[in-house]
DNA sequence: TTGACTCATACCCATATGGGTATACGATGG
DNA sequence: CCATCGTATACCCATATGGGTATGAGTCAA
């Protein structure tokens, strides 16, 4: 097997840099291709090919008007990233609460003896 | 150029979900990569492969303990992550908002006037 | 109808991924 | 010192990605 397909979930959507460009452009609203492709200055099949992966997940809806192809940002499918990775925002806190910890008790007990873990 | 490297930064290596999985099993704190495999239930190297491409983003941390390497988890690269997805939090949360808005509206003015502006 | 414009798709290519299997390496225990 | 355990690495393979270029299809204006 290979690496999992870009178009299997938001994890993988977002892991490319000018998908997360193009989401960007998109926060402030509608945009026609044409207009993706000059802010982000690359050749418009790519932008194109890129907009496809973001539909198949979910990130994107298109809609026509005229000869444009107006895309919208659909936050959405972005929520389980969220979710997993607030696991991981607890914990990124809880480093100074347990740091606060080990401030605190090395100032309880100042008594010089060498702790028996090396200092990482 | 073909796709970017899984190393390239927390987005790509997290895109995996195995290496999610291994994150998820350190969060309770240090695992030996035998107990991961274990825990997996995926071939030896596979877990060591995957543990590589953590390392190599920053997201574990190993030690050395008699013959076992214990894997340790380090969420910080996972900030990057959290902070660019937190502009779409906004937006998943801001379409309550609206609706909020437009019911409030709906009732203040309850004359049957047709607003100019297509439903969203 | 023809030409211009907007966008999607079809190809071609280099790359490295993730799985598998076999093996090398360091540490430990007898 | 040898056997074994725990782990990393070397390969082999199929896959599809992202970039590029060329072209097809739809829409509009003259």
């Amino acid at each position: 097997m290979a690496r999992a397909a870009t178009t299997t979930d938001a994890f993988n959507a977002v892991a490319e840099p000018r998908r997360r460009q193009i989401l960007d452009l998109l926060v402030t609203g509608e945009r026609a291709v044409s207009e993706l492709v000059e802010q982000l200055g690359l050749a418009q099949p790519l932008v194109s090919k890129h907009l496809r992966v973001l539909r198949e997940v979910g990130l994107v809806q298109v809609r026509d008007e005229g000869r444009n192809r107006l895309y919208r940002l659909n936050p959405q499918p972005l929520k389980p990233l969220h979710e997993w990775l607030s696991t991981y925002e607890r914990l990124w806190d809880e480093r100074f609460t347990r740091l606060d910890v080990v401030l605190a008790e090395l100032q309880e007990d100042e008594d010089g003896q060498r702790s028996g873990d090396a200092p990482r």
